[in-house]
DNA sequence: CATCACCTAATTATTTTAGTTGTCTTAAAC
DNA sequence: GTTTAAGACAACTAAAATAATTAGGTGATG
């Protein structure tokens, strides 16, 4: 029930992406620096972010990544969707005995609400400094 | 973002044990048998359903086992924490960047509920025969 | 006292994850 | 017009997790 690395490193990219929105293309080698992770592994995981339209591409020198859209359009669904595949708690829902499948189309149900409310917008605003009470209520 | 085969078929085996409930135990065998899984598998998987008490082992001939508690009493939550860990999609939630953090909460805090308010109850009526009704909404 | 069922541990095959390595192409800047 | 920063594409690999398999017990009931 674990998100890998592509879904958390590739939202990673995309929240930096909307920080930067507006300013500019950004390059790999400065979000993987800023986050330290491995240029060329983000590379992969960029990779069908782009196919999927999520991230525009501006080659040369000082080119970089934008954002396909407003933060407000790209949702955490998007982004996740295309590095992690269908949000479902098992393979072949249906394929599954009665009782069974009604819990996985529950969880199912309940992540992708969250996962598709959830835009960039709301998730870059949580990094600028002080608002801590957001997520207090939560740990 | 999947559940291992260990999740769901403990689900299996306590499941079947819930539509089993008050006839006396029910033999790992029947229990294999009738799904077409590996005895040798599902004992690895009852033995931290017993640590837990959420089935009683009953040995000698005519064994087997039986729920520790009533149907009503036992969450998916219950069975699916012991055999697959904590539910929450990244280890280490408190670590990541609060953008991230948030996200992860609200995936956690959407399936933890799900888990916990659905029993063995619950799931055990869904497979006597006809009642489609309840889960054709979904798909 | 044989049977049937539970108990424990080691081993193995497969798949997924998380990268690494290397080469090539593009395009703006100087 | 060539340097150089940056993206594009492809193949390979080490480590971990998953999903079993295999083997050899122990205990209680009929």
């Amino acid at each position: 029930m674990k998100i890998s690395t592509k879904g958390r490193y590739g939202l990673t990219i995309m929240i930096e992406l909307a920080k930067n929105h507006g300013e500019g293309p950004m390059s790999l080698k400065t979000i993987a620096q800023a986050n330290d992770l491995s240029e060329h592994y983000l590379e992969q995981l960029i990779a069908p972010l782009r196919n999927a339209g999520l991230v525009k591409s501006i080659r040369g020198a000082y080119g970089g990544y934008v954002l396909g859209d407003e933060p407000s359009k790209i949702t955490s669904g998007d982004i996740i969707r295309v590095l992690e595949g269908p949000i479902s708690p098992v393979e072949g829902i249906e394929d599954e005995e009665p009782a069974k499948r009604e819990l996985w189309i529950r969880i199912r149900d309940a992540v992708k609400d969250v996962l598709d409310n959830t835009t960039l917008e709301d998730l870059a605003s949580h990094t600028e400094d002080g608002n801590t009470d957001a997520y207090m209520f939560y740990i």
